[in-house]
DNA sequence: AAGTTTTTTTGATCCACATCAGGTTTATTA
DNA sequence: TAATAAACCTGATGTGGATCAAAAAAACTT
């Protein structure tokens, strides 16, 4: 083994994982193609060097030419403000694409940096759109993984307007624990890749209030924590106070001219 | 002419337009398909009766089946919080696509309603994967607005966590300004479509904090307004109150691993 | 291992905006 | 055109979380 440098989340260390291989296929862009197709994207695919803990992936303003898969790690999105502050947008962790919001206009509209040692798969766009002429599963999984983007844009806005300190931290424990779950990790157990600071830029609160909530939190034993180190022990009350839990399917009432 | 009820903001009211003479077109999807293309578009499109005002397009919940491109008129799109608050996400103007953010999941994961007498296009969603099948140009145009929509939602964020009351209501004001005026309208003049409410509960803000922000603006001679007619009397000074005015191209300076 | 910096925590104070309450205007309906 | 209901505005009061300040703990450096 090279170097203790892979700490944190760490899927797939080995610089020459296809995605094939890859054990994040089922979540990534290879969903529902079949080997050959995989084998046609896995080309255009160039797997870089690690990128160290505070390493820029892009620049807001860099020439949009790539969308990079997380691999292994973790990647926040940020802009600056005109009065020079930091606004996170968005973390990503490994198999959820970074950059698609840039799609459309030729610059990156946000930053992107590692928050620790990661792991990326840099996608030329030009290339997979050509790919994805002649793919068109490959095509409507990159629309859902936006439309998916859409979406929990729409649950932050939620968040960002209508939720107190508490409930924005424990929706954001709780999304952060069924991303884990997800990718075969425990949802109980896990470390998070970001500072206090970067939670409240994030959650819109200040690092001050964030902490309280996390002392808060233990003292009524819905979490323990040590350091980054988190332990959900009271899932059921966490969810509950994150409030909105997932889109819930509305039972059908009569709709008609319900004016205003 | 039949009845006044075509008020507010009002492009086509004739029920049999088609994209080609549309003048949306350059807005909407038809953008850079010959007339050939378009015509197949035209063909899967069906145009509705118009919405009166109240009406829903679709409710949260419902089976996801269409996208609808706003004709005249607007939209409004809304979720339902866990303690049965509105939650308002998105306002939609002429030429704007309601429903992206259904696309990956079976239901719409939002409401849209009518806030005035509004006609849209109604585009079946699978008709309309099988014509981009044959239409790259499509293809890529869809790719585009659910990118655009990505983008405005990081700005949304961005309002929602980052700035005070005065800078969200100026931050609304130029949208609006921005939306009429690449519609042909006058950017500095026109008719709110949606009430101090539900600007308020679009911006984060309660209804009183909107009221009074209209007051001050009104008072500094930012705007004139009255009732729901808008005057920006001031843009230049609005704009710098509404802050990060735009993706400002980044000086590009030296990278590397600024860590931290 | 000692020193330095950064991050996290805790307490005290303050303020922007929410909430409450009432009056006024505008829209809807009879 | 009056009656009723929404929407809107304005003032008074309260509060959740920001800000300020400073100590404690962790994370780097040398």
């Amino acid at each position: 083994m090279p170097k203790g440098q892979l700490k944190g989340i760490c899927f797939h260390p080995s610089k020459e994982t296809k995605c094939v291989t890859c054990s994040l296929s089922s979540l990534c862009l290879p969903i529902s193609l079949n080997f050959e197709d995989i084998d046609q994207l896995d080309k255009i695919i160039k797997r870089r060097q690690p990128l160290k803990k505070g390493e820029h992936l892009f620049h807001q303003g860099d020439r949009f030419d790539c969308v990079y898969a997380v691999r292994s790690g973790s990647i926040k999105n940020y802009a600056m403000t005109n009065d020079g502050e930091e606004q996170i947008t968005n973390f990503h962790l490994p198999s959820e694409l970074v950059g698609l919001d840039g799609l459309d206009c030729d610059t990156y509209p946000v930053s992107a940096k590692a928050l620790e040692t990661t792991t990326v798969c840099e996608i030329p766009f030009s290339r997979l759109e050509e790919l994805a002429n002649d793919l068109p599963e490959l095509r409507s999984q990159i629309l859902r993984m936006m439309s998916r983007e859409l979406r929990d844009d729409k649950q932050m806005m939620m968040l960002l307007s209508k939720k107190n300190a508490e409930q924005r931290v424990a929706t954001f424990l709780t999304n952060l624990s069924t991303r884990f779950k997800r990718r075969g990790y425990s949802p109980y157990t896990f470390r998070l890749p970001m500072s206090r600071n970067e939670i409240g830029n994030y959650l819109g609160l200040a690092v001050e209030t964030v902490s309280r909530v996390f002392t808060r939190f233990q003292n009524s034993e819905l979490i323990a924590v040590n350091g980054k180190e988190v332990h959900i022990l009271n899932m059921d009350d966490l969810s509950e106070m994150a409030g909105l839990p997932e889109l819930e399917p509305r039972i059908v009432a009569n709709d008609a001219q319900s004016a205003v």
